[in-house]
DNA sequence: TTGATTTGACCTCC
DNA sequence: GGAGGTCAAATCAA
């Protein structure tokens, strides 16, 4: 299944003529791939109050047989470089039995290659590290015939909960963005499902506390600057203007009651079987709650009729905490 | 000090 | 023997 990025990623942008229709199209898109990859937590489209969609960022499904990702992953943050390993004077011997102590499993699971039959997904997306989960990098490796490394990861919770979860993200040959313009395209492939109480404690897969922040009075003609514009995890909100997750609180400027609503409220909602709408309509509110489903890619629905996936898509650079979300 | 990341070595499968 | 996958020491930023 591909889902057509072309036929809605320019739709909801800002003064698309026909941009409720394409909302539409976009909206049964999401549905589509909400239903491939959360079968069993799919909501009713029609009646559910979601709000995100996976087009905008050229997600494609190739085969689907996990449950789904979920909560908000912060960016894994970017430190500093790695060294060699230098294990000179270290006797042969005592290299070739290194991990000797390990036990009889662990020195079995050691470079064991994926049994047939172990449940994978595989995704194509522009944004491999906001998946909903927490991951542990653990190796990376130059895959022959690759143009890319292909990186290592495992759930961070494989120890304390020995959760199996893992998963290995490669760029695409084809994603490097400076052909088509777009963002650079990873291949993920998720091995294995997760078992932990990360992925337990969320019955569906959404981000249950996002902000969105405007350091500015909403504009509808220019919202998000995107000159200033950056996405952080609600651990580590941003300092500098633009887009932040965060807590599901409002502030700023004050909001009144009926401007604020609930989190809940202030996230689009579903008007009749087609289109999403504010409800309430934000009016001069510049922090916005969101408590809803905003899946990898996030894709969210900005005031003016835009999407903010659009702008994280059009506009840059966004920054997803240290991360460069969109690469370019 | 802690914990994430890097990266070469090692292990297993084909 | 080659390639994919994993380990774990070294390193560095918070």
């Amino acid at each position: 299944m591909q889902l057509n990025r072309g036929a809605v990623g320019g739709a909801h942008g800002r003064g698309a003529p026909d941009g409720m229709q394409l909302r539409c199209r976009e909206r049964e898109l999401v549905a589509q791939l909400h239903e491939l990859l959360f079968p069993s937590t799919t909501p009713s489209a029609a009646g559910s109050s979601m709000s995100w969609s996976a087009s905008s960022a050229n997600l494609s499904l190739e085969h689907c047989s996990l449950p789904p990702v979920k909560t908000p992953a912060s960016c894994g943050k970017r430190r500093g470089k790695g060294s060699k390993r230098v294990r000179e004077g270290q006797p042969q011997q005592e290299q070739k039995q290194r991990g000797g102590g390990c036990s009889t499993a662990t020195k079995a699971a050691r470079g064991r290659r994926r049994k047939e039959g172990t449940p994978t997904t595989t995704i194509v997306t522009t944004v491999p590290d906001f998946d909903g989960y927490q991951w542990k990098k653990y190796g990376q490796k130059h895959i022959e015939a690759a143009q890319y490394p292909r990186s290592y990861y495992r759930c961070t919770n494989s120890m304390d909960q020995a959760c199996p979860a893992k998963r290995t993200v490669q760029r695409n040959d084809d994603g490097d963005g400076d052909g088509d313009g777009g963002p650079p395209k990873y291949t993920v492939v998720y091995i294995s499902e997760h078992s932990c109480k990360a992925a337990e404690a969320v019955a569906a897969p959404v981000i249950l506390e996002t902000t969105v922040v405007r350091t500015k009075t909403p504009d509808t003609a220019a919202v998000f600057p995107g000159s200033s514009s950056a996405v952080s995890t609600g651990t580590q909100p941003s300092a500098t203007s633009g887009i932040t997750w965060s807590g599901c609180t409002v502030a700023g400027a004050n909001p009144t009651p009926s401007e604020r609503g609930d989190c809940s409220s202030l996230f689009a909602v579903v008007h009749g079987d087609c289109c999403w709408e504010w409800d309430p309509a934000p009016t001069s509110f510049q922090e916005m709650d969101f408590a809803g489903p905003i899946m990898s890619p996030v894709h969210v629905a900005a005031t003016d009729g835009s999407w903010i996936s659009d702008l994280f898509v059009n506009e840059s650079p966004f920054v997803l905490n240290s991360c460069q979300l969109f690469g370019f």
